[in-house]
DNA sequence: TCAATCCTTGGCTATTATGCCAAATGGCCA
DNA sequence: TGGCCATTTGGCATAATAGCCAAGGATTGA
């Protein structure tokens, strides 16, 4: 494949693997309601706060959200809330998946 | 976190994890324009064919694509078109991050 | 039937991702 | 200043991915 092409498909495939996590898409859609902090996002979750703090890096280092600091505490937000549209289409394969399911185990 | 959310976030992260890499992208990309048999997306890609063949098996392990026999050829097509959305949104983010890494770098 | 082609699977190694704990940093307030 | 709270970073062990080669089916065509 050309270097041009390779390229283009690292780079898009950096941003999706940055959804690619249950937990990062836990924050995504918390955060498509409201900003939140490390820690009220942590509670949320129930993971050790450190590990929040590794997908929050994550999620920035992508472009997928960005942080402010609001005294102690960090906040985070979506900075592209077109990653929602992902869902819409997750679910129609899940749900085409579950057609197929259905339809293989009768 | 909810066992209900928690399995909710589980299958989406499954299907995205699905498309979060370069070559799999790739193939998602070509499938777009026709369906294609493993030796030509082999080509395409210049890997082994049984790396091909095991990219394939994750996409259509998550419902993304589905194949079709004929004779000795395994025929992948697209199962839910939807998932070139995902590009655009994709875009948008590395718009977004080209525009900031120019500011930084100013 | 034999050989060639197409594809998948097994096996192995190297790389990367994940999650916890512990330690370090930074800000706030008494 | 000292101590607390919020967050990040380092370190490490474990697990998951990716890619190649080699071997195993399956199908076509001579």
């Amino acid at each position: 494949m050309e270097a041009r092409k390779q390229a283009l498909y690292d780079a898009r495939a950096r941003i999706i693997k940055a959804l690619a996590h249950p937990t990062r898409l836990a924050i995504v859609d918390e955060l498509s309601r409201r900003r939140r902090c490390v820690h009220e996002l942590t509670e949320m979750i129930g993971a050790d706060m450190s590990t929040v703090s590794k997908h929050l890096t994550v999620l920035k280092a992508s472009g997928i959200v960005e942080d402010s600091k609001r005294g102690a505490q960090v906040y985070y937000q979506l900075r592209c809330p077109c990653v929602l549209n992902f869902f819409s289409c997750v679910e129609t394969v899940m749900k085409l998946n579950a057609e197929r399911d259905m339809a293989l185990a009768r």
